[in-house]
RNA sequence: GGGUAGAUUCCCGAGUGGCCAAAGGGGACAGACUGUAAAUCUGCUGCAUAUUGCUUCGGUGGUUCGAAUCCACCUCUGCCCA
């Protein structure tokens, strides 16, 4: 099975320009391709994985990767697929962000002996002059084109700036300036960049009369049509201080039924054949599949240690058992009344709720459990002896729980 | 620049002097049912030292016993005209 025809069959791809091409170029090792990661805040997310796993899939298979990070287009913003304009981000904030995006990629992607290069497009745009850019870029693209491109359609209603209408074209030039500088052939992206992308094959064939590839690859969408690797509380990150490899483990095994074989599909490394087999996999058995899904992606996220990890204390946590690794809730002598702190108090603390108002609903509503016993009293407090007597597991709802400790 | 409509709680959206912590819907959360799924049903959804108090309806002042609601100015946004 060749590369693209993998890639088509786990249902990555969604838009190219020239299928015969990229086939060619990919399928034989000779693209020199580049995905842009905008750096929006100071770690990748689940949906930057999905890139990466690309670029690694690509790279495995004697391609070329350049991963571009862009520190000039942040400054920007992409207004695609965006209802309102994106919060504008200060200089110092957007080259945090690219530092801590250097670092976390360089794990996944192999960057030794030039194996794949890694740029910032602050590098090139940062000096450009306004007039010179009109002239040399600007000519080349009509205004009545891009107002009819699918990424900017949502912004026709609410009001689109003439700042975020220019992202387009620094992104076409980014396209522009990597094929001249490094021999970029094609551009990846994720299904919302389509619009952007054409750009800069466009803007290449116009400067140049070079032809150049673009490819997109379909959205993690569950299916509901929602972008998937989002939570109430904001990204799944893969930095291990945003999310645990615990709590990244349990939004993968939570996934709906629907969703798990196009995320095994999608994301993984795992032979077709063995995906093949889980197609016929129903009802409760899909629970297996579930385990495998976040096992395999904790594993390449977080390692193998931190993925045994996470599966064993889910396992624990969820067929009645002690979780031997679970998060830790400290209690201190400022947190005592009285020498003793109530279980809203706890609530509160351990970060289960995040108010006593709220806790006081979740115990009024029979959602409050200690050491598996559930907590009807609203006023119920606890000492230090009580709490430090064995181990303190107190939890709320199904699957927020935490170990408490007094110190 | 001119005209016009608007800004309400996580989101959409009602409310146009007291009965407003603010209808309704969505989402989130909790419970039942389940398989750590979905669907369904029930509850719940500003905060707290809690039969009460405090903060909230773009911002700042003002009128009033009392303002999300009236007035002035300001900021931002949509639409139409230039």
């Amino acid at each position: 099975m060749t590369l693209y025809e993998e890639l088509v069959a786990r249902g990555l791809i969604a838009q190219v320009t020239d299928e015969e091409e990229i086939k060619e170029l990919i399928n034989n090792g000779k693209a020199v391709f580049y995905i842009g990661f905008d750096p929006t805040a100071d770690s990748l997310h689940v949906g930057h994985f999905m890139a990466l796993c690309l670029m690694k899939r690509l790279q495995m298979a004697g391609n070329k990767p350049i991963a571009l990070i862009g520190g000039g287009t942040a400054m920007i913003g992409d207004p695609s697929g965006r209802t309102d304009m994106r919060q504008m981000m200060t200089p110092e904030t957007i080259q945090h962000n690219c530092d801590c995006f250097k670092k976390q990629m360089s794990r996944f992607i192999d960057f030794s002996d030039g194996k794949a290069i890694m740029v910032n497009n602050a590098d090139w745009l940062m000096d450009l002059n306004y007039i010179d850019v009109l002239r040399e870029v600007g000519a080349h693209f009509s205004v009545n084109r891009m107002l009819t491109a699918e990424c900017y359609k949502q912004r026709m209603e609410k009001g689109l700036s003439f700042l975020e209408f220019n992202y387009m074209i620094m992104q076409s030039y980014d396209f522009y300036a990597l094929y001249q500088k490094y021999g970029c052939n094609m551009q990846f992206g994720g299904d919302d960049q389509w619009s952007n992308m054409l750009g800069g094959t466009e803007l290449i064939r116009r400067k140049l009369g070079k032809d150049a590839y673009a490819m997109t690859i379909n959205l993690l969408l569950n299916s509901e049509g929602k972008k998937m690797g989002k939570t109430q509380s904001g990204a799944v990150w893969l930095d291990p201080e945003k999310t645990t490899p615990f709590d990244f483990y349990q939004y993968w095994r939570n996934v709906s039924d629907a969703d798990v074989l196009k995320c095994i599909k999608m994301l993984t490394f795992l032979p077709l054949e063995e995906i093949e087999a889980m197609e016929s996999w129903e009802g409760s058995q899909l629970n297996r599949a579930k385990e495998i899904l976040a096992y395999e992606l904790t594993n390449l996220v977080h390692g193998e240690e931190e993925a045994k990890k996470a599966e064993e204390s889910a396992k624990a946590l969820f067929s009645g058992g002690n979780a031997a690794d679970m998060p830790t809730a400290v209690i201190t002598e400022a947190n005592l009344r009285d020498g003793s702190i109530d279980i809203l108090g706890l609530l509160v603390s351990s970060s289960l709720a995040a108010s006593r108002a709220e806790a006081r609903r979740n115990v009024e509503q029979g959602g409050v459990t200690v050491n598996g016993e559930k907590v009807t009293d609203v006023k119920k407090t606890y000492t230090p002896d009580e709490i430090m007597a064995e181990d303190f597991v107190l939890k709320r709802g199904k699957k927020k729980f935490c170990k408490v400790v007094f110190e």
